[in-house]
Formats: C-alpha cells, sequence, structure tokens
RNA sequence: GGAGGGGUACCCAAGCGGUCAACGGGGGCAGACUGUAAAUCUGCUGGCUAAGCCUUCGCAGGUUCGAAUCCUGCCCCCUCCA
C-alpha cells in the first residue's frame, strides 16, 4: 500500500469529480481500511465495459488494501425503475433478481478479489422497514433539496410530472450508506445527486459524510454516445473473443485512449509513453492491438486473446477466412441453386432483395471470387466458402 | 372536465390529391482507399417466382379514375387550463 498521496494519484486517474478531496486524502492518510461502496441495477445482469469502469475503480481501492461493498439494488429494482416515464419498466421476480445476482458474481470476480469484496443486497435492510420507518426517513430530506437535482428541476420548470416515489430513489440509495457506513461511494456521473444525498443522510445519522467519487460514462464504440446495448455500441463481457476483439480494433484511434484510461490496468506512465510512441511514427493499430489484448485476456486469458489477434490479423489483414464457420447443407433444386436463395438459406442476408443488392455492389464472394452475375445458380455436389462483405462467412455443401 | 397539437420506414423528420417505395439527416450495410472492423470518399438502405408485380405512411371504413395527402369513426401520445 502507497502512502496517502500516492494512493490520491492513482484514484484520481479518470475520476470525474472527488468530493471532497481533503476528506479522501484524510483518511487515506488515516491508515485505517475504508469501506468502498458501489451500487448495481439488478435489472442489467449483462454487463459490458461502460460497467466495468466503476468497477476498475472499485478494483483499485482494493489494490491499496481497502474494502470493496458490491451493492446489489434488488430492492428498487423490485419496485421498478421509475425514470423513462412511458416506459414503465415491469418490476423483476426475485428469482430473476436472484439470477441476475449470480450472473454478476460471476462477472465481477474476473475484475475484483472475491476474498475482498463483500455483495450485499439492500433489500436485507430495506424489505424489513415499515412504512412509518419509511416516512421517518422521508422527513430527513426535503422537497427544495429533491428539486436541486438537474433532471428533476428541468422536469418540473418543463411541467412534466415527476412521480412522488422518484423523490423515494435518492432516499433509500443514501439510506444504504448510512446503513453500510460507507466511507466513500463510486457512481458515474449521473449518479452524483443520489450520491450527495447519501452524505447528508449520513450526516443526519450523526455519521461522518461519505466521500463522493463519480466516474464519467464511457463512450461506447461510435465515440460519441454513452456504451450502452439498446444503443449496440457496447462490448460485452460475455462477448465471445473474436467479437471482442474486433470491436475494440473499430473503436478511433481517439477513442483508444479514453479506453485505455478507464479501461486499461497499465500504470499511467506506460501508456504515456505509448502516447509519444504513436506521435513518433509507431501505428496505432499496434497500439491498439495492445488493448485489444489486455481486455480481452481479462476476460477470457492469454492464449484466447492471442488466437483472438491472430484470426483477426489473418482475416482482415490477409483477407483470409475465419476459423469458425457456420457450416449449411443445401438441397438444389434441378436447376440449381440460385446465389440469392443460397445466401438467405445460408443466414448471410435477410431477403433475396438485399443478396441482389450486395451482389451489385460487389460484396459477395464464392471461394474468393466476385459474384458479378445475379442469376448465378449452383449445381449439387459442391462445397463452397461463401462470404459478403469482409465479416460474413459460411460454409456450404450442396447436395 | 375544457382547449389545442400530433401519430410517416431502424430513429429523427419532410410531404398534405397523381411525377411517392415516399426529400433530408442520423444509424446500419457495402465498395474504394488504408495503417485496423480507425479516418476519408462513394453507393445502397420494403418484399417477390424481379426490366414486371405485391405490400407500406396509427387502426377501420368512405369519397375519387387515382389517397400518406380529403371525409367519418376508433385507438394512442403530448401541451395548456381546471
Amino acid at each position: 500500500m502507497g502512502s496517502g498521496p500516492d494512493q490520491m494519484a492513482e484514484i484520481r486517474r479518470g475520476a470525474e469529480e472527488i468530493l471532497v478531496e481533503d476528506e479522501l486524502r484524510q483518511r487515506l492518510s488515516s491508515g485505517r481500511t475504508l469501506r468502498v461502496k458501489a451500487g448495481f441495477d439488478p435489472t442489467a445482469p449483462d454487463l459490458h465495459l461502460g460497467h466495468t469502469v466503476l468497477i476498475n475503480k472499485l478494483r483499485q481501492f482494493q489494490q491499496l488494501g481497502h474494502e470493496v461493498i458490491f451493492l446489489i439494488g434488488d430492492f428498487t429494482g423490485l419496485i421498478g425503475d421509475p425514470t423513462g416515464r412511458n416506459a414503465t419498466r415491469p418490476a423483476l421476480t426475485p428469482d430473476e433478481v436472484a439470477e441476475n445476482a449470480r450472473t454478476y458474481q460471476s462477472q465481477i470476480f474476473k475484475i475484483l478479489d472475491p476474498e475482498r469484496t463483500q455483495v450485499v443486497f439492500n433489500s436485507t435492510w430495506m424489505g424489513k422497514m415499515s412504512a412509518a420507518d419509511l416516512i421517518q426517513l422521508a422527513g430527513r430530506h426535503t422537497v427544495a433539496r429533491m428539486l436541486e437535482r438537474d433532471d428533476f428541476s428541468k422536469r418540473y420548470g418543463a411541467g412534466k410530472p415527476i412521480a412522488i416515489h422518484e423523490f423515494l430513489y435518492p432516499l433509500v440509495q443514501g439510506y444504504d450508506s448510512v446503513v453500510l457506513k460507507a466511507d466513500v461511494e463510486l457512481g458515474g456521473t449521473d449518479q452524483k445527486f443520489n450520491l450527495l444525498v447519501g452524505r447528508q443522510l449520513q450526516q443526519s445519522w450523526g455519521q461522518p459524510p461519505q466521500v463522493v467519487l463519480t466516474m464519467p460514462l464511457l463512450e461506447g464504440l461510435d465515440g460519441v454516445n454513452k456504451m450502452s446495448k439498446s444503443l449496440n455500441n457496447y462490448v460485452g463481457i460475455t462477448d465471445a473473443p473474436a467479437e471482442m476483439f474486433g470491436k475494440l480494433m473499430s473503436v478511433s484511434d481517439e477513442l483508444m485512449w479514453r479506453y485505455f484510461e478507464l479501461l486499461s490496468f497499465r500504470p499511467q506512465a506506460e501508456i504515456a509513453l505509448l502516447q509519444d510512441s504513436v506521435k513518433t511514427g509507431t501505428n496505432p493499430r499496434d497500439v491498439k492491438f495492445e488493448l485489444a489484448q489486455e481486455l480481452v485476456g481479462r476476460f477470457h486469458g492469454d492464449s484466447a486473446a492471442r488466437d483472438a489477434q491472430e484470426a483477426f490479423v489473418r482475416q482482415f489483414q490477409g483477407g483470409g477466412v475465419p476459423d469458425d464457420l457456420k457450416e449449411f447443407d443445401l438441397e438444389a433444386p434441378d436447376g440449381g441453386l440460385g446465389i440469392a436463395n443460397l445466401l438467405k438459406a445460408a443466414g448471410l442476408v435477410t431477403s433475396n432483395s438485399e443478396a441482389f443488392r450486395l451482389i451489385g455492389q460487389g460484396a459477395v464472394r464464392i471461394d474468393g471470387e466476385r459474384v458479378a452475375d445475379r442469376d448465378l445458380s449452383l449445381g449439387s455436389g459442391a462445397d463452397h466458402i461463401v462470404q459478403v462483405g469482409k465479416r460474413r462467412f459460411a460454409r456450404v455443401r450442396i447436395n
């Protein structure tokens, strides 16, 4: 464990804001093991790299010798997420929550040390709370302070509805910090308000207020929007190695550095050296290889990462064929099997129209030969590698 | 309860009787190029037994030679007033 100031440099890495930084410095230098909390929604068990930004930060604290509390917000999950008013999320059943929690545990321990991670559920204490207790909790905060929250004040100002129970969410989250006696709570920048409510409630219960550390929301593969499943710009941590590798290689050269900062475990100094080397002529692609290697290795092991890189080089640099081809056995009618139907049967296109379009664009190859004739038909007894674009392949046997 | 606005393709958004399979933008896909599935440029982006035909503009009817466009009813969303 380093000294206070050394720890601060690592902790500050990538962080958006630390409130209050002096308080954190003091607690670090006290030499005490700090209780570092972060809460996760049990509705989204499929973690992507965006989620891991926070988990990585937890890991850092862990490596500095502190105790990590991974809180699963199953109580709030059972009520259902109140934000986004036109698509009220269906409340999860206890079984689903339990299932999601298991998924979390199998995924986060690729990053966190299970020995020094406490997984807790807020239903443990919230479930026991009576209506009277809840009213008492609600009495600790005021409407005016609630309305300070950016999205509440915007909605209020715009005449948009705010349901009463939406006010309870920050309170419950803050109360979790009281119960857990958190020293530090981590969250995305969008969580800032909720995290601060935790500070306030702790003080109200006579506890020293937790330090709040917010992390930026990781940009998705498009480099613009935050990474999310619904925008389909994400890298899932359960994505297959080749898939994960390819997605990371598609990140722009610029965004790559952002990913290094927030996702890589490399020391900052080492990343600075990589940046220098690109400035003096190293191919950014090769640096991106390093990033993809590290991340695929983290979730799938080093040998899978090496294989993924080899396959990537073979397929995209060498114009080669991936080794895990889907195979199809197709029947040819008397006149032979038309190319469009073949592509459709092999799942390479979704309609004949799409097939013809792609042929027109020169995207279709059979055994490496570009197909120019949209009326091409293939007879039986053959075995072909069929390709659409650079990424869609299939092996097709015609009987 | 009253007044008004709106529902168009994956998303946003034009069109307001024929020239509309429907402008434009985003996203996606493809091609070229390359240093990578970066960047950039170009093309495509309903379906089919395919130079023709069929289906699509909230839903159901109607008017018309002809409707995304006009009429009627219904459903849904939003804003303001109470």
